[in-house]
This record gives structure tokens, C-alpha cells and sequence, in this order.
DNA sequence: TTAGGCAATTAACCTAGGTTAATTCTTTCT
DNA sequence: AGAAAGAATTAACCTAGGTTAATTGCCTAA
């Protein structure tokens, strides 16, 4: 894959939504990182002000206490925008890392750059404000699941979300994106078994 | 306050974001609802698709779980956009209530024909961003302190974040906020005041 | 083929926070 | 002022999930 055609899928990905962009304005240079499996795109801390697209691959948003303790707060498949929409916005650190959970092909540009430069598009703002309300509305639902459910609850809906990736995940991640230790899922896996025959 | 100085206020709170709006082209009409404290300015379940805008008072955001425990989202203090982003923008029915503490004053347009009419603006579609993003970073900020710190730890960070709300909120809506009962609250408390003689 | 290393399970024990209920302290209403 | 209702505290007990560590299974590399 060229730098044209990562440009294309790039593109594509936007005009899907069907708003008219004019992707002439944007002259910024795109950067291509090529992201090998348990490697990360970004650490944690890091200053990540710039806007992600993952091609190709699967990678997970993990954020780890001051104990230690890792909680991955998102599954990432592509094609779709990845980042962190903070540190972006805010030029602040990242609370989290981006980890590949497989080989994974990424493009990027400065946010700050891309912005000055898309902000004049009405098709770009509505494509924009459409993201923005669709992570939000994410963020949303996903609080709710963990203020109302109990983590064996969760786990079965994450069973029910994420099919394909139930079997083929390390379950420290599953847990991790549970909000319990391995310990207690393979316990809540455990009681599940016998209680369904 | 009657109806045309509720439109300036809420028309000044976006022009305060330093874009330049249009507001000429809102003709939709402007409901107006006053909210004694104790009540709701929707419940749970509802279907509200509404954008509304506290203009004074202070409200919260209230879940409840199948078992009737009730959660606290966010505590809204004026002025400021109130309402749900994803009944809004989804159509579908909202997750929480919103419940006034004091009494208080809210005016609300119809979303969908709010959003017609103002999406050809490009000062409000920016706004419109600004303010996704910030309730955003808000929601992740949080997520964090939840799945990061323990409850003693959350309701530090209250008592820093909302000095003035510490001592004016019954303490069940302050546990509520941090994710636990009253009891387990006040024995934080207790151990606290111990603590730190 | 086997040794080394990691992932998952299991068991024993621990702890933060939930539950219930009794007690005290505050409001508020008459 | 006194009664009634609600808010906060305290205590006793319970439970989900954390911690540590031993055991088993699986994969890979020599």
C-alpha cells in the first residue's frame, strides 16, 4: 500500500458518511507508521496531538494505575480513527496507550495543522461533529454498563459484542477490558460453564 | 426573565466560544420550563430529543439500575447545555434523569429542527464541536478516575472538584456521584476525620 | 524430544464495599 | 414545643472480587 492509497482509504472513510469534504485544502503532510504486533503506536504520557486513522489490524487503548494495574478501555478494529481525542484537542498527555494487538497499519497527521486547514469545510464540521457525538455516545453506554452491571454481566455482553474476539483474545485482556484481574474471570467463566451444562 | 432575554442569554453563552454565529436563521420556537427542586425535567426512559440550556439552578444527572440503586452522573450547574447527547442525536430513549436541586430554569428547542436550521452556520457547527469535545475529554476523564482510583480517592477528588457542592449536597447524592452507598461514605468519612485529626 | 516460559485454572485467604438494622441527629410541619 | 420524617452514623455481618501461590496446560525453540 502507497501513500496515495492510504490517502484514498483515508479519504473514503470520511466521504462515507456522505457530507461533501474538499480534500484539496489539506496539504499537511501524512506520516505512515507500520505498527508491529505488542508494540505501541503511543505510551501512555506521551504528547499524541495527532489524528490517527488505522488501516489495517486490530489495537487496544490500555491505561495503567499508579499500582500498576492495566484497564484497556477500547477494542479498535479498523478502518476508523483512532487517538486520543484529548490530548488532540488539549495538547495535554495521553491518559492511555494504543497497543497493536496484531500487525497493524496506521497514517496520521498534526491535529493542530489538519484542523486550521479542514476547519473552513462545512462537510468536514458535520463529519466531525458526527464523530464526536458517535465516541461520546460510546463513552456513554459504556459507563452505564459499568455502573449498572456486575462484571459477570459484562462479561457476557462483551461475549455478545465482540464475538470473533472472545476466542481469539489472551483473556488478561478480556478482564482487563472487563475491569477484573484474569483471576476472577476465569472464576466467573468457571461458574458460567456449570450453571449452563 | 422573560422569553427574549432566555434567547440572549442562551445565544451569549455560544457567542462566548468567539465564533461568529447567525442566529437569525434559528426560527424554531423556544420552549420555556421552570423546575422546582426535587423534580425532574425528564425522567429515565423518556424520549428526549430535545437540546435544552440551564440558565439558573443546579441539576443532576441521575441513573438507575434494575435494582433501584441510583447512580449520579454529573452535577450541572448554570449556565450550561444540559440534556443527553445520544437521545438527541439517536432518537432513542435517554438513560437518565435529570432532577433539579434547587429550582430552576431551563429553555429547550427541538433538536432535530434545531440541528436543520443551524448546521448551514459554520460558527455554531464549530461550537457545536467545541462543545462535544469538551463534554467528551469530561467523560474520559472520568471513566479514568473510576476504573483507576478507589472510592476514598474519588471522594477526595469531589470534595477538590465541587468544594462548594460538599457541603451543601446531602450526603447520599455525594455517594451516589463516587459510585458507592451512603453507609460505605460515611465510613470513609469517619476514617478520614481519624486520619488526619 | 524435551526444557523453558507463558497463559489459564484452581484453591486459600483477604479486603473494600454492600446490606440490614439500630441509634442519633436534623428538619420540617402542626 | 413536640411529633414525625428524613439524613447520617455506627455496628454486625455478607459477598464480589483482589491477592498470592501452586498446578496444569500449551507453545516454542534448541
Amino acid at each position: 500500500m502507497d501513500r496515495i492509497q492510504l490517502q484514498n482509504s483515508f479519504e473514503a472513510y470520511f466521504n462515507e458518511l456522505g457530507y461533501d469534504i474538499d480534500w484539496q485544502r489539506l496539504t499537511v503532510p501524512m506520516e505512515v507508521h507500520v505498527i508491529q504486533k505488542g508494540d505501541y503506536l503511543f505510551q501512555q504520557g506521551d504528547a499524541a496531538n495527532r489524528l490517527y486513522f488505522l488501516h489495517s489490524g486490530l489495537m487496544r487503548y490500555v491505561s495503567v494505575s499508579d499500582e500498576g494495574k492495566e484497564f484497556t478501555q477500547t477494542f479498535a478494529k479498523s478502518p476508523r480513527i483512532i487517538g486520543s481525542t484529548k490530548a488532540m484537542v488539549t495538547e495535554t498527555r495521553v491518559l492511555f496507550g494504543i497497543q497493536a494487538l496484531e500487525n497493524c497499519m496506521v497514517s496520521s497527521y498534526p491535529w493542530q495543522a489538519f484542523y486550521a486547514q479542514m476547519r473552513h469545510d462545512m462537510g468536514f464540521l458535520e463529519c466531525y461533529a458526527r464523530f464526536l457525538e458517535r465516541i461520546f455516545i460510546i463513552k456513554e453506554e459504556r459507563e452505564n454498563a459499568f455502573v449498572k452491571h456486575s462484571a459477570e454481566r459484562r462479561y457476557l455482553d462483551f461475549c455478545a459484542a465482540y464475538p470473533e474476539l472472545k476466542n481469539t483474545l489472551p483473556q488478561q485482556q478480556i478482564a482487563s477490558y472487563i475491569g477484573i484481574t484474569p483471576v476472577a474471570l476465569s472464576r466467573i467463566r468457571q461458574k458460567l460453564k456449570l450453571s449452563q451444562g
